[in-house]
DNA sequence: CGCATTTGACCCGCGC
DNA sequence: GCGCGGGTCAAATGCG
């Protein structure tokens, strides 16, 4: 169907449904550096930020950490709101954001916000796993490439 | 009883 | 300056 560029993983989940991967672009800051204002809030910038594209018929993806929602919003354009968790151990504030395409109802978009500061603590099936062929590979593919879009999807 | 979720209010940046 | 869209807070509630 699309003419991207895409790369075949086998991905063993326990539902039936296959996954598609797709890595954002890394947004940094801008031209703002937060230089003064409000000195001592928010020092926090985002670092890295990937964009999980995921078929699933479920919004929750374990991924081995513990999520605590704080946040539910709905967005403009899309009939399903966003929900925004982070991550429940002390000091880590990575953030991890959900939304459902509208379009596409199966379609969910998971956006992680930067690293954690902690070992996972679940032993994760096959989630963790494919996180970390997923980042070594867009790793090397962000350099070349401006938009790497992968696609992971499971045989039966 | 401790922790996660819920949900409306609040807040902030931006465009008009 | 105000309204809007998006992100976060926090009190109440729920649940194991």
């Amino acid at each position: 169907m699309e003419n991207h560029q895409m790369s075949s993983y086998d991905f063993k989940v326990s539902n039936n449904s296959f996954l598609e991967v797709k890595k954002g672009d890394i947004l940094r800051t801008p031209n703002k550096e937060s230089s003064s204002k409000k000195s001592g809030k928010k020092e926090i910038k985002k670092q890295h930020r990937y964009v999980f594209q995921t078929r699933s018929h479920v919004d929750i993806l374990d991924d081995g950490y513990r999520w605590r929602k704080y946040g539910e919003k709905a967005v403009k354009n899309n009939k399903f709101p966003r929900s925004y968790y982070r991550c429940s151990y002390r000091g880590c504030n990575v953030k991890k954001q959900i939304q459902r395409q509208s379009m596409d109802e199966q379609v969910v978009v998971t956006t992680y916000e930067g690293v954690h500061i902690h070992p996972v603590e679940k032993s994760t099936e096959s989630f963790d796993q494919i996180l970390r062929n997923f980042q070594s590979t867009t790793m090397s593919m962000s350099m070349s490439m401006s938009n790497p879009i992968m696609y992971l999807q499971q045989p039966n």
